[in-house]
DNA sequence: CAGTGGTCTAGACCACAGC
DNA sequence: CTGTGGTCTAGACCACTGC
């Protein structure tokens, strides 16, 4: 039960900013007086500030001071690919089409590039349990040397779409997650007779250089999706 | 232009991982090796290689090295509270009802008390330019002290509401987000005539001990929300 | 056994805040 | 000027791995 000295100094600090006794704006006691208090070096000292930083507890400002940072109440963290979620899983896929098309006005300015670029669209329905529960739509500006392997796109992510060709870690991507009615012929592709309320999550994908390299749009069917997040 | 040592090693080993000149398994140069190659400190390269843990680059097993990880690609991070959304902000909220029920066995569960412990339920409606945009309801786990006052709930976020009586920095969050179609409750407190889709936002807080003492549903009219995340 | 990462010390110099 | 945090060095000892 002998933790190291900076873990027992990140602990100490964090209780007393949990309990209060340090409030947002108030000044960390510095490192020299800490170093004393522990009877630690200041690089181990140091090292527990760090934590303490990282963690969003406190923020330094060379020459003034370490201080207890306000809380950011509003920060997630949500786990979301296409394929899984909390309530359901796709069990099986259908590729509907793989084309290279034209982009109108609308999706040549959400992919940033210009109309007369080749897209690459790819259509697919979700499948669990034999029930059709999403359609997807990814766009992906044609680039030489992609080499679309029908087998590979079938089950793949998006992520794993692109990862084919590039390395994962340079990767970056956002979502837009709302809500929806469906239009009439999602509602003939996802088998859908009643009403009911689509999740779309719009995910773009970019590269080391944030140039767009991809758009995907999925349409889950309202009943078979929750996604979730934990605060930070 | 010159940077410290240490940030130069982190970002030399990130451009070698996401040029794939390091993939994923990967040994990472041992500490040693990379202070020959600086000419630096074996302190100074471990600050540079504790970047690249921390955002995930690498990680490191005691007695044998430092590997190269294998990228997450289903992280986000989402910046949620009930008043402001990218595409939307409340202006006004009306405050339906505060009052103090016992829940039925659902919500009993939900909230993970017994069902003859007091609840205190808290309703309300957001607005934006005079439309009814969400509909509120926060259910709170009666304790002594908890000093309600109407003028502080009205206007409150969540968070805002309970760090009124304790520590900020205690709170653990969580949420979920589904969509779905509106009882017709609903449909006439937040003044829906035609088919339109919910985006539902349920958010539960904790204690320092992972009790829970909150729990909000928020459901929003599906054109005036929308969440965004980015990849981490 | 030698090599690895994990912890820690006791210094040093710097740029910057504030008096 | 003193005190602060930011960077950095040159050691040290430990526990663990794999030969």
């Amino acid at each position: 039960m002998t933790c190291p000295v900076y873990l027992q100094i990140f602990e100490d600090i964090k209780k007393k900013i949990n309990s209060a006794e340090l409030k947002p704006g108030d000044l960390v006691p510095p490192e020299t007086a800490l170093c004393k208090e522990y009877g630690a070096s200041r690089a181990t000292v140091r090292k527990g500030l760090a934590i303490l930083v990282n963690e969003g507890y406190i923020f330094s400002i060379p020459g003034k001071g370490s201080f207890v940072q306000a809380p950011q109440h509003n920060k997630y963290t949500v786990y979301y690919d296409e394929m899984t979620n909390s309530i359901n899983s796709v069990d099986r896929t259908k590729l509907l089409e793989v084309n290279i098309i034209l982009p109108d006005e609308h999706l040549a300015r959400n992919l940033q590039i210009s109309k007369n670029k080749n897209v690459i669209m790819i259509r697919r329905i979700f499948f669990t349990d034999g029930e059709p529960i999403a359609y997807d739509v990814k766009y992906l500006p044609y680039q030489k040397g992609i080499p679309l392997v029908e087998k590979e796109i079938e089950d793949a992510t998006f992520p794993e779409m692109m990862s084919k060709n590039m390395t994962p870690f340079a990767l970056k991507k956002n979502i837009s997650i709302y809500a929806k009615i469906p239009e009439s012929d999602l509602k003939r592709a996802l088998n859908i007779s009643d009403n009911i309320a689509l999740l779309v999550v719009e995910q773009r994908l970019f590269d080391e250089d944030n140039k767009q390299i991809g758009l995907g749009i999925t349409s889950f069917k309202g009943d078979y999706i929750k996604l979730e997040g934990i605060s930070q």
